[in-house]
DNA sequence: TTGAAAGCGCTAACAG
DNA sequence: CTGTTAGCGCTTTCAA
């Protein structure tokens, strides 16, 4: 581990001298804050550029007004590859503004969630990005009050707040709407208990796509269990015994398709051509990896992401309108649909 | 949206005002730097507290020399939650010593990796984990050269540099010594095919562990395919085809695993009786989904970024010592190992 | 088109 | 045990 280099910094004061110019000049040859002789400005970057200046964001910071910094928030970033996407969509559109992320996750505990705000206040951040890394309705701590704020994957009652989930009445409606376009008729659903946004979205984007092609909704086929592999297992198995059989189920995430697909397999049922099956989240160990692989509709954490840190710079920038945005998903086609038998 | 508030910050020349003290010693108050009368620092933090104070991290930096603040660079942070659990790890030893963590991914792009060096380079971190979501052996970018880094599973050539590794070869000891304890004889190999470490060690692992219990390594039961469900799939189908069958397999990772229960099932031979599988990462998605539930191996992914942070604050506050961690794996004991028929 | 000087909020000498 | 003073590296008035 080489220890940092010994010899002072080259700062604006050096580059100012070997140029020939003032510090205000070399600061305003970067910053661009004033016109300046487009020789002169040549000339102190290549000057700057051979002495590896690098400026120093901290200083810049404490004579001006911003960080360039964006604090993310999160719950859980550890159990799904869901908060990596939203942190790599949200660390791309810093990076567009010249921001960067400082990520902290609470793992749900909320004293630690408000040291972390403390700590992130402390390095003055811009901003905050408050996500879940599941669709939740939120109540924003109050140390966020006073702050610029958007939440991501989470909305809340305030509609002060910026923020971006996923389309869930419309995933429903593009699951069910596939399905039926696939010829088939008795479709279930196989959802969660919770009383969460996405359950009540995505089942009600199932019963307007039914509605819509005519379809009664037959309540023996819409089954809830836990939103895991052995909930879907469970769910599988219910359904499977209806008669008649559904020839298709639409499954509240790719998890719990995994559960049907092994009370499929228990039941001698082959997917697709004997039960057509359509998740949701697009886990690619899980979509890609299943036998067949898994139609499923992709939810959009990257864009997410992206959206949140866009629209909280726009935020630091001056631009404070709350927008409230609900993000369209992807269906994703593979191999476990097909026309009923 | 909220707007940052328009009252101007207390700062400690404000607390110093009012508990009747020099900002000196509001600042050793909190610093601890210098003694202080007990009866004057619990006037000043009470005071401090009642006033609102929040000390400012980049003004304490421009003065002192560090930043509290680490870069965090890994290749792809969002395709597993194996980054997720990295970054929590890490995050969580930086706090311990009041710093916080920038986190930035390349998604494997040379030019992206530089500038994002530049950029946490600006900022001043104090440091650098130069994180891989996969046990690779790399070369870290010149520009980092004089900063401190630590690598985080990764390793390189580079004696000077401290890195954390899972211990791969414990893996494939620990693994196959389990199927053996098991009763097993016939113990497969489903690796893959790629010059990494981790293919390396844990096959090197598997055959010390064949050879202490006296078995013969059969080159017929090692089979290398793509490291996913689909390689899995090969694999087992190629495996389960050979005569005598081996009783078990110990596969390179738990989406391998996966692949082999569909080939299990494809071929109508029950896991655990007929067919003993362990697999390595513990990725919950699959681990505990599963049916039956698979015996795996846990990466320690949240323990390397922990490692990894506290190592490089170290560092930071003087201990330079390079230091190369192999961290040991557990075994976690599900359904999917069972004596050979 | 450019400079000089002041100061962001804090800490570290150097006193006392 | 505590205070005074001088900056850290930059940007921003104010002047020229």
């Amino acid at each position: 581990m080489a220890t940092a280099e010994p010899k002072r910094r080259v700062g604006i004061r050096d580059v100012a001298a070997a140029a020939g110019v003032s510090p205000t000049t070399v600061s305003h040859a970067f910053s661009g804050a004033r016109a300046l002789n487009p020789d002169t400005r040549a000339r102190v970057i290549e000057t700057a550029e051979r002495l590896g200046y690098l400026p120093d964001v901290r200083a810049r910071s404490l004579r001006g007004s911003r960080t360039y910094t964006l604090g993310f928030l999160s719950d859980v970033i550890a159990s799904t590859p869901h908060a990596g996407r939203i942190v790599s969509g949200a660390q791309a559109a810093a990076a567009e503004h010249d921001s960067v992320l400082v990520v902290l996750d609470s793992d749900g505990m909320a004293d630690r969630e408000r040291r972390q705000i403390r700590t992130l206040l402390t390095h003055r951040v811009d901003g905050f990005i408050y996500a879940r890394m599941f669709h939740r309705s939120v109540v924003v701590p109050e140390e966020l009050r006073d702050q610029n704020v958007v939440l991501a994957d989470a909305t809340s009652d305030d509609p002060s707040l910026s923020s971006v989930v996923p389309d869930e009445h419309g995933i429903g409606l593009t699951a069910t709407r596939h399905l039926i376009a696939a010829g088939h008729r008795r479709i279930a659903l196989a959802t969660i208990g919770g009383d969460v946004p996405a359950a009540h979205g995505r089942e009600a984007g199932y019963r307007a796509a039914l509605a819509e092609a005519g379809l009664a909704a037959d309540e023996r086929l819409v089954v809830r269990a836990s939103g895991d592999p052995a909930g879907g297992y469970e769910a599988g198995v219910a359904l499977l015994a209806r008669t008649p059989r559904p020839t298709a189920v639409f499954c509240f995430n790719d998890e719990m398709s995994m559960g049907v697909y092994q009370a499929a397999a228990a039941a001698g049922i082959s997917i697709p051509h004997e039960l057509s099956v359509v998740g949701v989240d697009d886990l690619r160990i899980i979509s890609a990896g299943l036998r067949p692989s898994l139609t499923t509709i992709a939810l959009p954490h990257a864009e997410m992401g992206h959206w949140a840190a866009s629209r909280l710079l726009a935020a630091v920038e001056g631009d404070t309108e709350p927008v409230q945005a609900r993000l369209e998903c992807a269906l994703v086609e593979r191999g476990s649909v097909a026309p009923p038998a």
